[in-house]
RNA sequence: GACCCUUUCAUCUAGUGGCCAAGGAUAUUGCGUUUUCAUCGCAAAAACAAAGGUUCAAAUCCUUUAGGGGUCGCCA
C-alpha cells in the first residue's frame, strides 16, 4: 500500500511547481491503488487564509485530481503536537532553551564572520541551573552531535549530511506553538505515508525531520526530492515569468489535460513518449524516472500540447468548455461543422472562441489594407456572378459550395484568388481563417449573400 | 561565507562502458499540401560545461575547475 500526500500552506494560490509535485504524488498513489492525502499546513497564525485553501481546492478540482478522505488541518492538531513535546521533554530528548533572540542574532553574526555555517551552539542542552528571569523558553530537540545523518533519496540517491550541520532546532516556540519540521514529521508518520514526494527545497529539512522520527520512534517513509522548475533563463520562476497560478491557465485558455501532460514531462520521462493521457500517466509513472536536475519552464511546448488536445477533443465536450470562454454553440445545429472548421486554428480555448466568433458574427468593418488588396475593379461583378450561381445551386454538402466557386472561376476565366480573397474579406473581414467552403456552409446562402452584398456596398461608398 | 544538490541541441528529454561520428519532441528555417491562415507531411540546422585521468573502448567511472540551484529562522 502506497500513501502519498500534498501538504500546501494556505498562503496563496496553487503554484505551478506545487501542482507538479502533487501530480507526481497523485500519480504514484493512483498507480498503486493507494491513497493520496491532503494536509493543510496552517500552523502559521498570521499568513493563512480560508480563501487560499479554497483556491487550492478549486485548482485541484479543475485539473481533476482528487484526494482521499478528509483534508487534515494542522491547526486542529495542536493538542497532539503538545503531547509529543511533553513526551520528548520527559524522556530528556528535548529541552528548554532560554536564549534570547538578541543572543541568537549575536551568535549567528559571530559565526558568519568566522565563515561557519550558522547553528545553535547547544548552550542549554545540559542546563540544570536556575533559568534567567523574564525569558520564556523555546523547546529544542536533541540532535545527534557526531556522525552522519543519512537517507536514501528516491531521486537523488544517497544523501549524507554531517550531524554537525544539524543543530538542536526549535520544535516549539516561546508560547508553545510547534514548528514546521516537528509537526511535518509527526503528521507524515501518523497519516501513514509511505512515500513523500516534495520539492528539493526541502532536502535540508529531511535530516531535521529524521531527528524527530528517531526521537519519537516513528517509521521513516521514502523521500523523493524533485528539483525545482526554473524559468527559461534557468532562474527561479517568478510572477514576471508569466502565469504561476494554476487557475490562470484556465483563464488563458489551456486545457487541464494539456497542463498536466506538460508538467509530467518536466523532470520526468518515459522513453521518447510525449503525449500522455491521464490514464497513461497513471500506468507509466514511476518516481525512479524522475530527473535529478532542475528543468526550465518553456511555454512553447505547453501551447503545442494544448493545440493537440483541442484538435483531438470530442465536439460535445469542446462545446461545453467553450461556454466559459463566451461562446455557446451547444445547441447550434451546425456545431460539428463549426468546430471542425475552427479547432485546428486555435491553440488555446481563447483563440478558438475568437475563431468561432469571427465566423458567427458578421464583420462590422473591413481592414482597409486587406480590402484594397482583395477588391479590384472587376471584383463586384465577379461576386455578383457568384451570388447568382449560388442562389441557383443545389447545396447539400460543404463541397458543393466549392463547386460554385469553381464554376465562377471557369466562367470568368480567372484565377481562384480573384474570387477567394474578396469573398474571404466579405465574409470575415479578414484575410485569414477557416476554409471558405466551410464558412459558407455554416452561414448558409442567405447570410453569405447578405455579407457579400454589404461588402460590395462598401466599395461603392 | 559554509554545507548539500545539479550540468546532453535554444527548451523538455532518451542515454547507466562498446548498439552514439548521440535518438525523440517543441521552437526555428526550407520544401510540399492548402484559394488564405492554420493543420498535416518531408527535410535542414542544432548538444555530451572544461581539463585531466581509468580503460582495448567513456556522454556513461574517478579527480579537479567552472556554471546553475537550494539551505543556513521562535516561516512553511
Amino acid at each position: 500500500m502506497i500513501t502519498t500526500r500534498f501538504a500546501p500552506s494556505p498562503t496563496g494560490y496553487l503554484h505551478i511547481g506545487g501542482l507538479r509535485t502533487s501530480l507526481f504524488s497523485w500519480l504514484w498513489a493512483r498507480k498503486n491503488e493507494g491513497q493520496f492525502l491532503l494536509r493543510i499546513e496552517d500552523t502559521d497564525l498570521a499568513r493563512n487564509s480560508e480563501e487560499a485553501v479554497a483556491a487550492i481546492l478549486k485548482a485541484f478540482d479543475w485539473v481533476g485530481m482528487s484526494y482521499d478522505g478528509e483534508a487534515l488541518f494542522q491547526s486542529k492538531r495542536f493538542d497532539v503536537y503538545a503531547k509529543y513535546i511533553e513526551q520528548l521533554l520527559q524522556e530528556g530528548k528535548a529541552y528548554k532553551c532560554y536564549m534570547t533572540k538578541d543572543e541568537l542574532t549575536a551568535l549567528r553574526e559571530e559565526q558568519m564572520a568566522k565563515g561557519e555555517r550558522t547553528r545553535y551552539d547547544g548552550r542549554y542542552r545540559d542546563f540544570t541551573g536556575t533559568p534567567p528571569e523574564g525569558v520564556e523558553p523555546v523547546i529544542r530537540i536533541k540532535a545527534p552531535q557526531e556522525g552522519m545523518i543519512s537517507f536514501n533519496d528516491g531521486v537523488k540517491g544517497e544523501i549524507n549530511i554531517a550531524a554537525t550541520e544539524v543543530d538542536d532546532f526549535v520544535i516549539a516556540r516561546a508560547g508553545g506553538v510547534p514548528t514546521y519540521n516537528f509537526v511535518v514529521a509527526i503528521d507524515d508518520a501518523q497519516m501513514g505515508l509511505t512515500d513523500v514526494i516534495r520539492g528539493d527545497d526541502h532536502l535540508y529539512n529531511t535530516p531535521k525531520q529524521l531527528v524527530v522520527y528517531e526521537a519519537l520512534g516513528f517509521k521513516v517513509p521514502n523521500f523523493y526530492h524533485v528539483a525545482m522548475i526554473n524559468n527559461e533563463q534557468g532562474k527561479k520562476l517568478s510572477k514576471r515569468d508569466g502565469a504561476t497560478d494554476v487557475m490562470e491557465y484556465k483563464t488563458l485558455g489551456y486545457l487541464p489535460e494539456a497542463l498536466l501532460n506538460f508538467l509530467v514531462r518536466l523532470g520526468w520521462s518515459h522513453g521518447d513518449q510525449e503525449i500522455f493521457s491521464v490514464e497513461e500517466m497513471i500506468e507509466l509513472f514511476d518516481p525512479k524516472d524522475i530527473n535529478k536536475s532542475s528543468s526550465n519552464y518553456n511555454l512553447d511546448k505547453l501551447l503545442w500540447l494544448n493545440a493537440h488536445y483541442i484538435k483531438n477533443m470530442e465536439h460535445d465536450k469542446l462545446a461545453e468548455l467553450l461556454v466559459e470562454y463566451g461562446v455557446d454553440i451547444r445547441n447550434h445545429e451546425k456545431k460539428d461543422l463549426i468546430l471542425s472548421a475552427t479547432k485546428e486554428r486555435g491553440k488555446t480555448m481563447v483563440e478558438l472562441a475568437d475563431q468561432i466568433n469571427l465566423i458567427l458574427n458578421a464583420p462590422t468593418e473591413y481592414n482597409a489594407k486587406n480590402f484594397k488588396k482583395a477588391f479590384k475593379e472587376d471584383t463586384p461583378e465577379i461576386l455578383n456572378t457568384f451570388m447568382n450561381l449560388l442562389k441557383e445551386a443545389e447545396l447539400n454538402e460543404v463541397a458543393d459550395y466549392h463547386k460554385v466557386m469553381e464554376a465562377v472561376v471557369e466562367q470568368k476565366e480567372i484565377g481562384f484568388g480573384k474570387i477567394g480573397m474578396p469573398l474571404r474579406v466579405s465574409l470575415l473581414g479578414s484575410m485569414t481563417g477557416s476554409g471558405l467552403d466551410e464558412i459558407m456552409a455554416i452561414l448558409g446562402v442567405d447570410e453569405t449573400i447578405k455579407r457579400v452584398e454589404k461588402a460590395i456596398e462598401f466599395t461603392n461608398a
